[in-house]
DNA sequence: AAAATCATCAACCGCCAGATG
DNA sequence: CCATCTGGCGGTTGATGATTT
């Protein structure tokens, strides 16, 4: 992001942002929408450049972020997508949805790039090493470079290639991927335990996808996509009804999906749900909140999010704010206190709408800042 | 316990392309 | 055309926390 001629005219802030800079761009953006960057500094009143401002929103404010760990499917797609794309990642990321082609650019570099060098790939031609490229990876892990990948080179492989029935390397959604069976799973189970993807929009956006690379010739494989598609089938994509979200201590914490058991016990709660009346019933309702924000959305058949109306501000306010309208808080279980059950969130759900959430599978596509105002993305 | 090293990731830099006047 | 502005992208850096020595 280069600092343009707007922008050196003033004293602008760098370096890390700060809560209430977040607070600032967050509440801006969700009440006027993505406009012009470089005005939103000046509106917002914010000491930055307009091309931070817009950098702070896609990585991080966004509320459709998903944020944690990498599945291993995500894994495989990214590894898959940069055989054909290279080192694109707006377009790999493009078809990861809620992560960001900063955050898995970054996973590449620190973690696959290693891995499939372990595995004796190629991370750049994503062929086997013989003896010779070795020696040259090792050198190249060691000097950091960029690993730029000719676009024809991409070109000439195609996803396929990768598929374990057609001879190794094996990198399709298998779990002898990894030579080290309990990484896999590890990294598996890890991944169930914070289910954070909606697996259908997922996979509606990989044939959608598939169709797209199509139309630009990519060679995509159609077994990589019937990979995928068996996958669902096997609900190794579980529509995950257990999770929830749980308080955001602080904007740098990426984890914050807790578990949610209807056991009391377990102390993951929610305080209270209003439903607002005007929900149709083609309409899912996605909720996350925080114990200091209120969120709510609604998820369209569609496929977009519309906004609610008097949807709450976003506050970094430690003490629990009550929205007018609503709340919906899932919180740690030391955060547990003052909140009335699972059963009695379902109970007053009941009372007040008439959407069972059991039904939906919850996700954390922007933890707490979910859909706050979802104005938001019909400008994204 | 302290220093050194490593890993991660948020944010910046430089460049490019499209839009606009 | 040309200059300027702006958004977007990929590469890189540096701060920070974790791990190793």
């Amino acid at each position: 992001m280069g600092r343009h001629s707007c922008c050196v005219k003033q004293k602008l802030r760098k370096g890390l942002w700060s809560p209430d800079e977040d607070e600032k761009l967050f509440n801006y953006i969700t009440r006027f929408g993505v406009g012009c960057w470089s005005s939103v500094p000046k509106l917002a009143a914010l000491q930055r450049c307009g091309k931070s401002c817009r950098l702070r929103w896609i990585n991080y404010l966004r509320p459709d972020l998903k944020r944690g760990m990498f599945s291993q499917q995500e894994e495989d797609l990214i590894i898959s997508l940069h055989e054909v794309l290279g080192n694109r990642w707006a377009q790999i990321a493009a078809q990861l949805p809620g992560r960001t082609d900063n955050e898995i650019k970054n996973f590449w570099n620190s973690c696959l790039k290693k891995k499939l060098f372990k595995q004796g790939i190629d991370p750049t031609t994503h062929k086997p090493l013989n003896e010779g490229n070795v020696k040259e990876e090792k050198t190249k892990m060691e000097s950091p470079q960029s690993m730029q990948i000719p676009f024809s080179q991409g070109h000439s492989a195609t996803i396929s290639t990768l598929l374990p029935s057609q001879g190794s390397p094996h990198l399709i959604s298998d779990s002898n991927y990894y030579d080290d069976g309990k990484l896999a799973e590890t990294s598996r189970e890890i991944f169930m335990g914070k289910q954070t993807l909606d697996p259908l929009s997922y996979y509606d956006n990989f044939q959608m996808t598939v169709e797209q690379n199509s139309d630009y010739g990519l060679p995509v494989s159609t077994n990589y996509q019937t990979s995928i598609m068996t996958l669902f089938d096997q609900n190794q994509f579980p529509t995950n009804s257990n999770y929830c979200f749980s308080s955001m201590p602080s904007l740098t914490n990426s984890d914050h999906v807790t578990e949610f058991s209807s056991d009391n016990n377990s102390g993951s709660k929610i305080s209270s749900l209003l439903m607002n009346d005007n929900n149709n019933n083609n309409n899912q309702v996605k909720e996350s909140s925080s114990n200091n924000s209120s969120n709510m959305c609604i998820y369209t058949s569609e496929g977009g999010y519309q906004m609610m109306e008097n949807a709450a501000g976003f506050s970094w306010d430690t003490e629990n704010k009550l929205d007018p309208l609503f709340q919906f808080n899932a919180i740690k279980s030391e955060d547990s206190k003052t909140n009335n059950s699972w059963e009695e969130g379902q109970h007053h759900l009941q009372t007040h709408g008439s959407i069972d959430f059991s039904n939906y599978p919850l996700t954390s596509l922007s933890e707490d800042l979910t859909g706050t105002s979802f104005d938001v993305f019909q400008h994204i």
